[in-house]
DNA sequence: CACTAGATTTTCT
DNA sequence: GAAAATCTAGTGG
């Protein structure tokens, strides 16, 4: 059996089934010269659509977010506190206009050469513990706002996981609105989690 | 270890 | 102008 490629009916769900289930999931990105990187999916966010405070989406449709209003399955990449980029996957827009996840942080697998040098540091723990190292990572910007992850010609798409794992949840990190809703999940015990507690 | 400032784009509290 | 789904480097205990 080949590895398979989540596709649209995986993404076509509420924002928390995707969050949770992405957990395990595989994260692959092809560079243009060839380089493949892989890397386990150890943390993500879900975020709503208008019903949620602290979703980009809350406040309408602006040039921004205009991925998240589309459907579902496309990476949505935008740029924050003028130095991070932050990878989103659209999920179901349901009856509340819109839905994403926020992939917060991955294992490293595959390609940790050139994670190393994105990065400037060799400590695995610190490659991809955050929203912001993750895109450094694994080369993700702008140019990448808009990619369908369910092709299997994309330069980004994610594998189905191939066993269980034990799914955490908490309270989300960074935000000012809506901060009791868990929705914050990671893999147990990992700790390539961007942090521990809570 | 805890805390702080600063980098700088997008949006609007 | 200020704040934001962040990170790093610096200070001080």
């Amino acid at each position: 059996m080949p590895p398979k490629i989540l596709g649209k009916e995986f993404y076509d769900r509420k924002s928390v089934i995707v969050a949770n289930d992405l957990i395990g999931t595989k994260l692959v990105r092809l560079l243009p010269n060839g380089t493949r990187l892989e890397g386990a999916i150890v943390e993500t966010e879900a975020y709503g659509g208008s019903r949620d405070p602290a979703s980009h989406a809350f406040r309408g449709k602006t040039n921004r977010n205009e991925v998240m209003f589309g459907p579902p399955g496309r990476a949505y990449v935008y740029f924050t506190y003028g130095f991070h980029y932050c990878l989103n996957i659209v999920t179901n827009p349901g009856r509340v206009g819109a839905g994403a996840v926020l992939i917060r942080a991955a294992e490293p697998l595959l390609g940790l050469e050139f994670m190393t040098e994105m990065r400037g540091t060799r400590v695995l723990t610190e490659l991809a513990s955050g929203p912001g190292k993750l895109c450094q990572a694994f080369a993700i910007d702008k140019v990448l706002n808009g990619t369908d992850l369910t092709r299997n010609d994309s330069t980004i798409f994610l594998i189905a996981k191939s066993s269980t794992v034990n799914v955490r949840r908490s309270t989300r990190v960074g935000i000012t609105w809506a901060k009791s809703r868990r929705w914050r999940f990671f893999l147990e015990n990992s700790p390539f989690v961007s942090r521990k507690s809570n």
